[in-house]
DNA sequence: CGCGTATTTGATCTATCTCAAAGGCCGTGG
DNA sequence: CCACGGCCTTTGAGATAGATCAAATACGCG
C-alpha cells in the first residue's frame, strides 16, 4: 500500500483496548467501525435464540474485523485475552477507499481470504467427523500462529474445549475425548490442555484433508 | 454502474452454455474466469477425496461466480439445468477494475454478501438439527427464487434430495423423512417432489430462525 | 485456602446414519 | 406404442457416532 494511504489511515485510528472476556462490538450493535487486531486474541461469534452459539472464526493478532457491514451479518467479537486493536469509523474508510482505490482492492483481498476460509469451515463442519475436525483446526490453528507470530514448535490455544466444541459443532465432551485419543495415537503431545504439539503432521494432514502451505 | 464500464463489461464477455449435468468449471481447472448466470441453475460443491460432497451455494440468474481466484478456494460448478452464463478472462476484469474503480467497488459488495451467506449457512450446520436446517433451506430458495425471478407462489427445487441434503449436511433419508414430516405437519404442500409451497411461514421461519425480508 | 470454572471420563440415550427394499418417473430403443 | 433400465424418492428396521447427564479431578484467582 503506499505510504500516504497508511500515512492517513494511522491519522484516523483510534485505539481500543479490552479485557479478557468483554467484546469488541455485539451482534445488535448498530456502530460501524473497522479493526486491526494489534495484541492478543478473540473471536467471532454467533448466537441463536435459545443458546446455541457458533464461532465463526478466531481472531489472531494482524486480523481486520468488521470490515463487512452489519446490516448483512450479525456477528459479536469476544477477547480470548486483554486485546487492543486500531479502530477506524467505516465512513472514514469508505472515504479513504474513494481516494485511495489501492485500499479498496486491498480490503477486497482481505474479504477474499475470510470466504476462502468459511468455505474450508463449512467443508469440514458438512462432511467430517470429529476426528477429522479436531485434526483440521489443529492445523489450521497451527498455520495461523505461524503467520501471526512465527512461532511453529507448539500450538498455543487460548480458547476452552468448549469454544472448540462451538467452533467446530461438536461437544465439549467430544472435543476432549477427541484430545485424548489422538494423544493416545500418539499424533500429538498435550503438555497442558492448552499446549499442543503436532508430532505427526503428516496423519493429522491427512485425517483432516488439509493440507498448509509449510 | 455507470455507462461507459457496462459498455467495455458487455464487449469483453463471452456466451457459454452447457448441458444439465456438465460442468461450468472444475476445481483442478487452472482457468481463471468469471461467470454471470444468465438462464439456468446450478451449484458450487467441494469433494473430499473418500467421496463425501458439500454443496457451498446454489446458483440462480444473476449471479456471479468465480470472483474469487481459484488460487484460495477449490470448487467447481455445475449445471442443475441447461444453463447459459456470461464469461470473462479474470485478467480483463482486473483490468476493467483498475480503470474503472466503481466496478471493484461493485464485486467487493457482491463478494460481502457471498460470505454473510455463508456465514449463515455456517452457522445452521454448526448449530442446528435436520429439521431447522430443512426449513432454513426452504425460506432460503423461497427468497432466493422471489430475488432472481419475482415468483412466490411456490418453491421450484431443481435439485434432487441427494443434493438438498449435501448442502445442509444430512442424508438424504433424512431430507427425505423430514419433508414428509413438516408436510404432515402442514407447515408445507408437496404437490411434487420438486414444488413446495409454504403454508405456514412463520412457524417456518421461528424453526429455521431465518426471517427472510419479506 | 476455598470457590468457581474447566477438563476429563464414564454411562446411557437418541438423532441421524446406514442398509435395504418398494414404488414412481422418464427417456430410450425395439 | 410399449417395455425396460436407471435414477430418484420414500419408508422401514437396525446400528452408531456423538449428545446428554453425571461425577471426579485439576487449576487459577481472589
Amino acid at each position: 500500500m503506499d505510504d500516504e494511504s497508511i500515512y492517513e489511515l494511522d491519522a484516523l485510528a483510534t485505539r481500543v483496548t479490552i479485557n479478557k472476556g468483554e467484546y469488541l462490538f455485539e451482534e445488535e450493535d448498530p456502530t460501524r467501525y473497522v479493526y486491526n487486531l494489534q495484541v492478543g486474541m478473540g473471536y467471532l461469534e454467533r448466537l441463536s435464540s435459545d443458546g446455541r452459539r457458533q464461532i465463526m472464526a478466531f481472531l489472531y493478532p494482524g486480523d481486520f474485523i468488521g470490515l463487512i457491514p452489519d446490516s448483512i451479518v450479525s456477528v459479536s467479537a469476544k477477547a480470548l485475552s486483554p486485546l487492543t486493536a486500531c479502530r477506524w469509523e467505516m465512513k472514514d474508510i469508505d472515504k479513504l477507499m474513494e481516494k485511495h482505490h489501492e485500499l479498496e482492492h486491498r480490503i477486497r483481498r482481505i474479504g477474499n481470504r475470510v470466504l476462502a476460509t468459511t468455505m474450508d469451515q463449512l467443508f469440514i463442519l458438512g462432511c467430517k467427523n470429529a476426528r477429522e475436525r479436531l485434526a483440521f483446526f489443529l492445523l489450521q490453528m497451527e498455520k495461523r500462529q505461524k503467520m501471526a507470530t512465527g512461532e511453529t514448535k507448539s500450538i498455543h490455544l487460548p480458547m476452552t474445549r468448549g469454544d472448540i466444541a462451538d467452533y467446530l459443532g461438536v461437544t465439549v465432551e467430544t472435543v476432549s475425548r477427541v484430545f485424548t485419543i489422538i494423544k493416545e495415537e500418539g499424533l500429538i503431545a498435550l503438555p497442558d490442555p492448552y499446549e499442543v504439539i503436532i508430532l505427526q503432521r503428516e496423519e493429522l494432514e491427512n485425517i483432516a484433508e488439509y493440507y498448509s502451505v509449510t
